[in-house]
DNA sequence: GTCTATAGACTGATAGAC
DNA sequence: GTCTATCAGTCTATAGAC
């Protein structure tokens, strides 16, 4: 792997796991075996790392949030689908996705990256909103009423739930707080 | 207002809205009038500021919270009031709630400060829990299986909840996240 | 309680040699 | 691409005068 990849993955393990203040140049450099000035080689500025960070998240994020819809038998193993996913991304409690990451510590980013933060939101909202509305079709869940709430309100838990799972260092209240959630779904 | 007071107040409006990292001294001295030396006066260290601040906190959502279950016709009513409570602390998107923020940054926290968000959590999801099994008692919420995952699912959308506003600067994505959650209470 | 002054470490960032 | 060297700025924190 090269240097400007490898520099990409731990940037993102590191302010997945700590934040976006709390990782530096230094840090990095430390980690992979370069100096400061080298990792400035590959991104000139601390922002420039985090907009290219964001933006391979949002397409990773696309491609998969994609595959989940082509191979899910309906709307709702969709949404169930998209529930592990967000699990996955925990680590054991280890670590948030970047979006919840870098979301605590928005006023640190510049408008470049925050605009990166809200098209991943807003792309996810979008997503949720299509794919409750498949589900209310199909059948597949329970009680859905309104697509677009319940977009937001799926959104909300899966990043709180995170987030509690991150304070706990454990999967449990991950699991805690999506199983009533996943419970509607037939 | 003493200088203190005025601190502690000063310290938790910035955290809330930028989190542990991107606060320090000199901002807070900046903005009291006096300079970073006073600041150490008051609180010796930055963490002495987190801990105490973090404590000062607990203690109020106690206070609300029991407030809130005194004066409550019943459980659905209480657990209304806390969505409400999350509500107010956003100040129209601009911040989180102390604890959502300072546990996104968990890891530039020391043990202690990370013992009193702890606390904080384990009180909320033992109020709610409790609060929860009232419901279910006296019939003013639907749907109310296991009051221990109820009580994780709900800190978890409304903090998830509060993340999605102040990411809008707007209270909008707040109320479409618990919506649906409000409705199930008579 | 607040100040000046200062320490020592770290920050993001740049210039120029190899 | 990586290095050495360096910059100006910031950070938490302390000593000691007033």
């Amino acid at each position: 792997m090269d240097t400007r990849t490898a520099l990409l993955s731990l940037a993102e393990r590191m302010m997945r796991q700590r934040g976006y203040d709390a990782v530096s140049f230094g840090d990095l450099a430390n980690d992979i075996g370069i100096k400061t000035a080298s990792v400035h080689y590959h991104f000139a500025k601390k922002t420039d790392l985090a907009v290219e960070l964001l933006q391979a998240y949002a397409t990773k994020l696309s491609r998969l949030r994609a595959n989940i819809s082509a191979n899910a038998a309906n709307g709702g193993a969709a949404i169930k689908s998209l529930v592990a996913l967000y699990r996955a991304a925990l680590d054991d409690g280890q670590q948030l996705c970047l979006s919840v990451s870098l979301s605590a510590g928005r006023d640190s980013l510049d408008e470049p990256a925050r605009d990166v933060l809200n098209e991943i939101l807003d792309d996810t909202l979008d997503w949720l909103a299509a794919t409750f509305e498949r589900a209310k079709s199909d059948g597949s869940m329970l009680g859905v009423t309104s697509a677009q709430d319940e977009a937001v309100a799926c959104l909300a838990l899966l990043e709180g739930a995170q987030l509690l799972a991150r304070a706990a260092g454990a999967l449990g209240p991950y699991d805690a707080a999506t199983r009533g959630f996943i419970a509607r779904i037939r």
